[in-house]
DNA sequence: TGATATGTTATCTT
DNA sequence: CAAGATAACATATC
């Protein structure tokens, strides 16, 4: 389940990594995992892993091509040295969703794509359900969409007034303009549940019915959580995976998300379960109106 | 067996 | 036409 902390964990660590690394081979797996000519990244050389929305960018010194990946729902990438082992578990880089896949031999059963490098290193593109992606994008093609790209929570222009106007823009519920990637970028259920939670505000609300102080409460718990996203996210995706160190420390963190029945942690009401949009939405009738 | 699932988008329906 | 609602994508798990 990456979320714009999980991604921009896994992008600063495959960056450490995979700078100035040659492909030398793709294998795909799975046709549609991989969109484009991957012929075009045949001895292109890494110059940079990056994050831009919910997406990962890598591009390359040479060429005009840049390969995006979208993780989707129950995509993983999982980057091993030449020489890693289950025994000595050494070089290694894993993020995305998280599942037994990345503990035992690569491929998988999951296994859809895998990059090879000079060095002898592999990065691999697991996704159980087949909705992520990795693209060879020309140059312009990505400009394009980047173009079109709402702010991100974390971006630093990512103002209370740019949040205030979009909020203003719609009346359907609060959680869905916020979960809506193409008006902010970044927040997916977890968070977007977590936030109203912490904001005291019901995700049924309009959108544009929020008072100006709700708004800014809800402004800085986005703000809250996704930064506490990125410190417990960071902790899923370590360069030494023991064998305890499946799934994330953000898990623990939550605040409503997937508590259906369980006790609110503010007032001790059992957290409730409705569906907004088809998908599972977690709140305290008491704290959140 | 059937319901449900984290993200996004295409396609309907207002 | 635009905004909003909903189905669809492929597969595993409970």
């Amino acid at each position: 389940m990456p979320e714009l902390p999980e991604v921009e964990t896994v992008a600063r660590q495959l960056d450490n990594v995979l700078r100035n690394k040659k492909i030398i081979k793709i294998k795909v797996l799975r046709e549609v995992s991989f969109k484009g000519e991957k012929k075009s990244l045949l001895g292109r050389v890494v110059r940079s892993v990056s994050r831009v929305a919910k997406m990962l960018v890598i591009s390359f010194t040479r060429g005009d091509e840049v390969l995006v990946v979208h993780l989707k729902m129950t995509g993983q990438l999982v980057w091993r040295a030449d020489d890693w082992n289950q025994e000595k578990m050494k070089q290694e880089v894993v993020g995305g969703h998280p599942t037994v896949d990345w503990m035992g031999d690569l491929p998988s059963k999951h296994t859809r794509v895998i990059i090879s490098f000079r060095d002898g290193s592999r990065l691999f593109f697991n996704d159980l359900r087949v909705f992520g992606w990795m693209r060879v994008m020309k140059k312009l093609e990505w400009q394009k969409i980047n173009a079109g790209l709402p702010l991100d929570v974390i971006d630093r222009e990512f103002s209370l007034v740019y949040f205030e106007n979009v909020l203003k823009r719609s009346k359907r519920a609060i959680k869905l303009v916020l979960m809506d990637q193409q008006k902010i970028g970044g927040l997916g259920n977890i968070y977007v549940n977590d936030a109203l939670f912490k904001a005291g505000v019901d995700p049924r609300r309009p959108s544009n019915d929020l008072r100006k102080n709700e708004i800014k409460k809800l402004y800085k718990a986005i703000r809250d959580v996704i930064t506490l996203g990125i410190k417990y996210g960071g902790a899923t995706y370590s360069n030494f995976v023991a064998a305890s160190g499946l799934g994330g420390l953000y898990q623990e963190h939550f605040l409503v998300y997937g508590k259906e029945g369980e006790k609110c942690k503010r007032c001790g009401n059992k957290i409730k379960k409705i569906m907004i949009g088809g998908r599972g939405s977690y709140y305290c009738k008491k704290c959140q109106s």
